[in-house]
DNA sequence: ATTGCAAATGGACAAACGTCCATTTAACAT
DNA sequence: ATGTTAAATGGACGTTTGTCCATTTGCAAT
């Protein structure tokens, strides 16, 4: 019987089919971190891979596609960072403004490598669509994560027009750590990680100063 | 007598070739804004341009320098606009920094096709030296005016650190504009300026309460 | 051992790229 | 009015681009 392809990955075939379409992605991913976008080209990018310029066609059809299929991983490396470190935390709100921040400025998305792609599908953000999208870490779900932190810290302060403030802070930390990124990005060498988070913490203390200082969350009950 | 060319521009033929030379920059940045820098080939720009081919190897020898020179007037924009609220603004040390985020977040600098220009260029900051450079507008220049403006508040108030604490909030202020530049070019029409100017002012408040409240710097004695 | 077929190869292809230059245009000096 | 020369033109050039496909490779079922 004429079995079509299943793609299950279970035989040794579609095993090695997978890794290339894997060092597919990660050579677009290097290439677009070392010489940006507009000089990422095909040969370029199966010379790194140490494949032939037909599996491109083969795996993703055009080359659109792969760049696409490259963003897309670029945001898994980063969200996945972020779900470790909101895991380990504690369930207080303080505790998960903290992992927000400490996720952002680690060492696992906070580099060189990954900063680099970061700016570079950027830079082409505003005619694609896909890249605009996948671009946007700081998407609703990040939005909800750390509003719904904020505002009952604020509520149990007291602090009128607690939703209006808890939106301001949200927006203000989220574009905070942003312009973090963007610093790592245009002074890799001056850049200060501990500076960064304590910048981040004062902002934060000032408006909720029962919850932070500048060194971090208070009253901290970490599990682990 | 040979006279040499001295393009002072005072001739009418000089004046025509300035135009020209301004058309081409203007083309390309209008070409970047729209199609970023790896759709901005030659044939773009100079069809914007309205001019002819070999006009770009005429007034700038390579595609390279056209874009370098692209960059540099949007750095001169940037600038321009800074200058005039600085000297809008009066002399004390708070009025300085309302003044650089009014400027930040105005018109003249935080619309479409501006940031566009911007954020592709920095896509490719990485590689290239001079984009590197000329795209951080927040470099020494700017960095000095909200250090200065910062430090005589905070001894004044009393702030314990004043120094560390300055530098921080010098930080903290760059990246904070630095991510609400990068929120309009990923939520154009969602972006609320007078929401960034209240969240600016509100971090600011939290470390200076004395000189400012969310809606800007307090006891202002502007001149004008 | 033989066969079948998905996976992978690398050269061919037209289109588009940046650069260059022989020619034309038109502003200025005479 | 005429000659001179800088400015501007647009087609030609050799590369490089992304895509495609006839061929080869090698895993797995027979």
């Amino acid at each position: 019987m004429n079995k079509i392809s299943d793609n299950r990955g279970s035989d040794r075939r579609s095993q090695l089919r997978e890794r290339n379409r894997e060092a597919l992605v990660e050579a677009t991913l290097d290439c677009v971190a070392e010489l940006g976008i507009a000089r990422s080209s095909v040969s370029e990018i199966i010379a790194r891979a140490g494949l032939s310029r037909g599996m491109i066609h083969l795996h993703f059809e055009t080359k659109d596609n792969l760049l696409k299929a490259a963003i897309e991983r670029a945001n898994e490396i980063y969200y996945d960072e972020l779900a470790v470190l909101l895991r380990q935390a504690g369930p207080s709100p303080q505790e998960t403004i903290d992992a927000v921040i400490r996720s952002d400025l680690s060492e696992n998305v906070l580099n060189r490598r990954y900063i680099s792609i970061w700016y570079a599908f950027r830079g082409e953000a505003r005619e694609r669509e896909v890249f605009r999208r996948l671009n946007d870490t700081r998407d609703e779900r990040m939005r909800t994560i750390i509003l719904e932190a904020f505002l009952p810290m604020l509520r149990e302060q007291g602090t009128p027009d607690a939703e209006l403030v808890a939106r301001d802070a949200t927006d203000g930390l989220i574009a905070l750590l942003e312009g973090m990124w963007n610093d790592y990005l245009l002074h890799p060498d001056a850049f200060d990680r501990d500076q960064a988070c304590r910048v981040a913490f004062r902002f934060i203390a000032g408006l909720l100063p029962d919850y932070f200082t500048f060194a971090g969350a208070t009253h901290k009950v970490s599990a682990k």
